[in-house]
DNA sequence: CCACTAGTTCGATGTGTATCGTCAGATTCG
DNA sequence: CGAATCTGACGATACACATCGAACTAGTGG
């Protein structure tokens, strides 16, 4: 018992954090990774992580989604583990986990190159995340262009009509 | 007919939205405080949108909706009416947009004044919205504390066993 | 035509954040 | 004990982002 239970680390009440704040931690797609990780795997040490970052932009992660009360981690000899805080994110926001889970759908070994088709999937016209891998420059101009491309059309409708 | 259908403003095929893009366009208050109002009214045009900001940050804040495919704009006049794309979220996100509207319930007068009580909630312990909001020194100081705290118990408990 | 309204774009600003490498502290093991 | 391992704090960097006010554009009405 004392094997299995150590010291957890300082987490919010999840009874006063706001939903932004949830949706902020799972809006990055490393983070979502971990909790897609563990989430299937139950729990897991910073080192048994397989991420496409580096270690310390890990530690980041986990210490933003603890903050934020997505996850738990508890000290055990000298390894960090931690686990989805499930339970009570379903008690406090209903659904929510479930949906996000849902829709990306990945198996444990693959949870690096899950996350990289998803940004390969994002470059939608007008999408965002797709603007943010690219150079800001080139973004900018790329938006520029975008509502250009609407003001033409609208004309052309009510000239339609 | 052609009264009330306008030119329709580009907009991502929902399809091919990352949901890490719809989760951090949800994350701002603001711009949950706009999904809120356009769930309940239906559709509303910039204008109609009562919010604690200026207007160019509020039509700024719709363009992130729209080119993430939270809402949809068409043109009617010189207004612009956007709804959001309630079908089609619950279709591609099943669950998510009920998940975070249930999270805060709101009136339809009230959205300005229910999204400021929401951040002083936020001030839990390690929550990162409380850290935002006060001076990033201090916040630091705090976070070191804490993690010393953790280190001091964690002697203690080790020992007992 | 001009005046007005609705909304957007633009530039600037300040803040926030993801990332990395380095180093130090804590724990484990031989 | 010292070496190895695990993890996180720290500092730096580049980029993202919410916000504002001013200027501009498009549409409406007299």
């Amino acid at each position: 018992m004392g094997a299995s239970e150590g010291v957890r680390l300082p987490q919010p009440d999840l009874a006063r954090v706001d939903v932004g704040t949830v949706l902020h931690a799972l809006a990055d797609p490393v983070r979502r990774a971990i909790v897609r990780i563990l989430t299937q795997v139950g729990e897991a040490p910073c080192g048994a992580l397989d991420l496409p970052v580096a270690r310390s932009t890990v530690t980041h992660h986990l210490r933003t989604l603890r903050e934020s009360g997505v996850i738990e981690t508890e000290l055990r000899g000298n390894s960090r583990v931690s686990k989805v805080r499930r339970q009570e994110l379903d008690e406090r926001f209903p659904g929510l986990l479930a949906a996000i889970l849902d829709a990306e759908p990945a198996t444990a070994d693959d949870q690096a190159s899950t996350d990289d088709p998803a940004d390969t999937d994002d470059p939608a016209d007008t999408d965002d995340p797709a603007d943010t891998d690219d150079p800001a420059g080139t973004d900018r101009s790329a938006d520029t262009d975008g509502p250009a491309d609407t003001d033409d059309p609208a004309d052309t409708e009510e000239a339609g009509r």
